[in-house]
RNA sequence: AGCGGCGUAGCUCAGCUGGUAGAGCAAGGGACUCAUAAGCCCUCGGUCUCCGGUUCAAAUCCGGACGCCGCUACCA
């Protein structure tokens, strides 16, 4: 069985997480159990990132010690991701000993390998940036990211050679198309990278919240030369040779868009410096902007997880962003579209075929499967598109398409509706038709049973709810040929899997104010908007 | 400014190795009733941003215009 090492990159310490971090997570989780479900030995690896010198702002101003102020905010980002039904396998944090081991032994070889030198470096600095800016980032001799004015710094620096590996950067990335993914960030990078690397500055001597550098105590690792470096320290770089042996190099970096320079130019480089082995694919997925516009922590326009959590459930948060915001690019967030996609597909779609379908298990054969009697109208169809399923699902995972997969499961749920309908069970128990019951009622138990698997690296939780409720139980296997569930099969309970959202009250940030006067049978909604 | 992307039904998008357009959702109508007043069937709905060009034929190729967006080294 093939190993799977995922990643995602590790957050800042200083601010909660907000709708986005939980993006990345969502569908990193997806990629993870999907690979598990298909065998792999997956190794899912999130974490948290504290060595900034913002976590020593924020620190300061709460009266607390960094290493405090970051245990407090580990159980931030813990509990969502708990209640996000993340399944990561380790949770690295900076400050943890192995993962400064790992850096410390890292830098020793980057530093004998010659690649790390002192200059003096005088520049204009940004604090919200943790950076120097150049000159087009300056508005006004304004940050224009953070509107702030940066102060002019001389400071004593060491280097990393990052130049020296520009071409080997770009022919790494030509020659290996899937490196950097989606195409959009692999061109990007490319031209970055054949526009050639500057050297750039990994230390800091302002302040001591760091890891120290071997070659002189009084600095300390810039915040991404150390963070970088947890990928392979939460795989036992340095420490523990079996394991990394095992692990690394990772099959996938999932990050963000923003952060592709790090991931794609300077963390391979670094490795390249340090005769490490790169990770095979890196992959810069897009935006959740937050009613049409990008979340930002600066301005606090940010969708709170728990938001969408606590009232609807972790499934639906999960399920809007997979289906909704596609991986390999920017999506937006609205409680009008969340409210759509949450009645149509989960309430509408996939709820109410599995309640329809235990219910007349119920109602018709006292909650027991009668197991399969005649064939008739539709099987093959059914039976077709269901087997299909996962191979369509595995082809879309394969590509990422996380989004593409959802569409296909519910292509099944579709199917299975419409096949409910064609054989109108009511009137086959009418009509006294048993045998053809016996069959269409196993033909949909089994063929929720199918997706229920299917669902699982998507919705977990509801993928669970929906075996409970079809009396199954055991491990997860994604169905190949097409195995009818057994005669004397006790059928759970029915219960509403997502209880459909009623009336507007979605927006919480709405709540107490005038109603939005959202016409509701007025019939003039939209009329006058037409006129030429 | 340079490089790149996008602009297709009310909404989200697919189609883009050329042959006059598709899906889901939303909207309207219908027959049913197992079900979360859900589901199913039917219908409505597009000068494929605009202008030129190549071609027997272009949403699909080429040129240009307009609009939006990304990147141009340090915020998921």
């Amino acid at each position: 069985m093939a190993k799977f090492y995922i990643t995602c990159a590790i957050d800042y310490a200083n601010s909660s997480p907000h709708a986005g971090t939980a993006y990345e997570k969502i569908g990193a989780d997806a990629i993870a159990r999907w690979k598990r479900l298909q065998g792999h030995d997956v190794h899912f690896l999130i974490g948290m990132d504290e060595h900034s010198i913002n976590v020593v702002k924020k620190a300061e101003a709460q009266g607390m010690d960094p290493e405090k102020y970051c245990d407090v905010m580990e159980p931030k980002f813990t509990d969502l991701w708990k209640a996000l039904h993340i399944s990561n396998d380790d949770f690295i944090r900076t400050t943890q000993k192995r993962h400064i081991a790992s850096a410390t032994e890292f830098f020793k070889r980057v530093f004998a390998k010659g690649d790390i030198y002192k200059a003096k470096y005088t520049g204009l600095y940004c604090i919200g940036c943790e950076a120097y800016l150049k000159p087009g980032d300056l508005v006004d001799g304004k940050c224009k990211n953070h509107g702030t004015e940066p102060q002019k710094l001389e400071e004593e620096n060491w280097f990393f050679r990052l130049s020296k590996y520009s071409q080997a950067m770009v022919e790494h990335i030509e020659k290996h198309p899937e490196f950097v993914q989606p195409d959009v960030r692999r061109n990007e990078v490319l031209n970055v990278a054949k526009d050639g690397l500057e050297d750039i500055s990994i230390s800091r001597s302002t302040f001591k919240f760091g890891i120290p550098l071997t070659c002189d105590p009084a600095h300390v690792m810039y915040v991404w030369f150390d963070a970088l470096v947890n990928y392979i320290s939460g795989v036992g770089f340095a420490a523990d040779e079996a394991m990394f042996a095992k692990w690394w190099p990772a099959d996938l970096h999932v990050i963000g868009k923003d952060i592709t320079r790090f991931h794609c130019l300077l963390w391979p480089a670094m490795l390249m410096s340090a005769g490490v082995a790169l990770p095979k694919q890196i992959w810069g997925h897009g935006w959740v902007h937050y009613k049409g516009q990008k979340m930002s922590k600066s301005t606090g326009h940010l969708l709170d997880p728990w938001d969408v959590i606590t009232p609807h459930g972790a499934d639906a948060l999960r399920y809007f962003m997979l289906r909704e915001v596609a991986w390999d690019r920017d999506g937006d967030f609205t409680w009008e579209a969340f409210t759509a996609r949450y009645n149509a597909d989960l309430a509408n779609g996939l709820g109410n075929l599995l309640n329809r379908t235990v219910s007349m298990i119920h109602r018709y054969c006292q909650g027991v499967l009668p197991g399969v009697g005649e064939a008739g109208t539709a099987d093959d169809e059914l039976k077709a598109n269901l087997v299909a399923a996962p191979l369509d699902v595995a082809a879309l995972m394969e590509k990422q398409d996380l989004s593409g997969a959802l569409e296909r499961i519910w292509d099944s749920v579709r199917r299975a509706d419409k096949y409910v309908e064609e054989n109108a069970p009511w009137s086959l128990s009418k009509q006294g038709k048993t045998a053809r019951l016996a069959t269409v009622l196993t033909f949909l138990a089994t063929s929720l049973a199918r997706l229920s698997v299917l669902l699982h690296p998507f919705i977990p939780a509801t993928a669970e709810k929906i075996r409970a409720q079809l009396g199954l139980s055991g491990p997860l296997v994604i169905p190949a040929a097409w195995e009818p569930l057994p005669p004397g099969h006790k059928i759970g309970e029915p219960a509403a899997l997502f209880p459909r959202i009623e009336a507007e009250k979605t927006d919480p940030a709405a709540e107490g104010q005038p109603a939005k006067g959202k016409p509701k049978g007025g019939g003039q909604a939209k009329g006058p908007e037409k006129t030429k």
